[in-house]
DNA sequence: TTATAAAGTTAGATTAATCTAACAAATTTG
DNA sequence: CAAATTTGTTAGATTAATCTAACTTTATAA
């Protein structure tokens, strides 16, 4: 049995391997904003527990049943936002705080209860994908909006990196994940776009924003949601 | 900010005061079947956060802080097990495990819209009040179904004790809270008590069930539910 | 290719929550 | 009321998770 503290090392470390795929230890403390000697001591611990492969100086690597773990506290994390903003009517900027915590609860069939009330999502409210409960991970094929050239339109699927700064300010400007977003034009000095959709013909967003909104080019000449 | 361990240490607390009045380190300690010495040291350790007033070889009292927080806790794990019964329909021999480490969630919101989404519910599934926010609980004054006489007609409404194999047992026996129950007859030898309910024209139950089956008798002439 | 910087390790301390063993105080009871 | 029992306390150890300081290994770069 996993405590909490050790749930959280396998889930950044699921992370890390998903992004950067070689893991160091300087990363993983990093990310769970502990000393390096924490990180190095857990994960000689979490080698005892045969979740993670571990050679003095060397990257680190997930076992099976480590990933298996790892994915299954994401699933809980990501089941519990969806339920969150579905069932309980959270909006998506709220929930993350509440997840971090629900995610080590240990009772397989109340997430399971989450699952069928929600119709078994693919993904959560900022569209992560939702690991099965195989710790299988659906890869998702989505461009930056940055990337998308004016005049195509493109669907808003999921968000990188969903801060909930950056949800509010999503909020405040009509976006919420499934429009249909047109292009019109691209500034090349700073990267910002002029975008079309719904009840807005004309929003500027700057290349921080378009670098952070994930989507999926249409066909050319879709009708819009 | 209270650890979970001191939760429990506090809501243990709540609850034998609620019951003896007085409370005994050596009460706590095997109510949380913890040493004496653990018990001991976590009883200094609330008394310094202001949850409790200890002073050695005397009994415990929890200070105004320390009840407002174990009945926000004694709170947040009722609503969790009536939101399971009622929004999740779990059963009402499944909810204590999950509940027991949801209570411990930080997070007001979550349980606000619980409770709202419950039409703020008096008491929990197996009829143990609910504190209101401000840490007040209602009184209950239900009587043993032991202690009622032949003849008269009661409402079920609340169990004393209410472990998952006695609320299996009366799954087995179709009794469930809100039931009008009529008795037909006690035994003085044993204490058991012959009873009839829905569908249920004469069951006996033992004098150990009907001790843990909490009532209010019904005027004389009521109708049954 | 050696010097410097970055990354990783070891040693030792701290805090929370637990234990056992030994002892002391309070209570019960013959 | 004194002896026995129960209850409570102190001391000291253990484990998990964290830290800082000191040191070593690996990587980078002049």
């Amino acid at each position: 049995m996993a405590s909490p503290t050790e749930e959280n090392y396998l889930k950044a470390l699921f992370n890390l391997a998903n992004s950067q795929g070689e893991i160091t230890l300087s990363e993983l403390a990093s990310r769970l904003q502990v000393s390096l000697p924490t990180a190095n001591s857990m994960v000689k611990s979490l080698q005892k527990s045969h979740w993670l492969k571990y050679e003095k100086y060397k990257p680190l690597t997930l076992t099976p049943e480590g990933r298996l773990l790892a994915a299954s506290i994401i699933r809980k994390h990501r089941l519990t936002e969806m339920f969150l903003v579905d069932v309980m009517k959270f909006g998506w900027e709220e929930v993350h705080e509440v997840a971090e915590q629900i995610e080590h609860i240990h009772a397989p069939k109340f997430f399971e209860r989450m699952d069928e009330m929600l119709g078994h999502p693919a993904a959560d409210p900022h569209g992560s994908p939702i690991p099965d409960s195989e710790g299988k991970l659906e890869r998702q094929s989505y461009v930056p909006l940055s990337s998308v050239l004016p005049g195509q339109k493109v669907q808003l699927l999921a968000l990188s990196n969903s801060s909930a700064e950056f949800l509010e300010f999503l909020n405040s400007r009509g976006l919420s994940l499934g429009l249909t977003l047109t292009v019109i034009s691209t500034e090349r000095f700073d990267q910002s776009m002029v975008i079309g959709y719904a009840q807005h013909p004309s929003e500027t967003l700057s290349g921080k924003v378009c670098e952070r909104l994930l989507v999926r080019v249409l066909p050319a000449g879709s009708s819009a949601s």
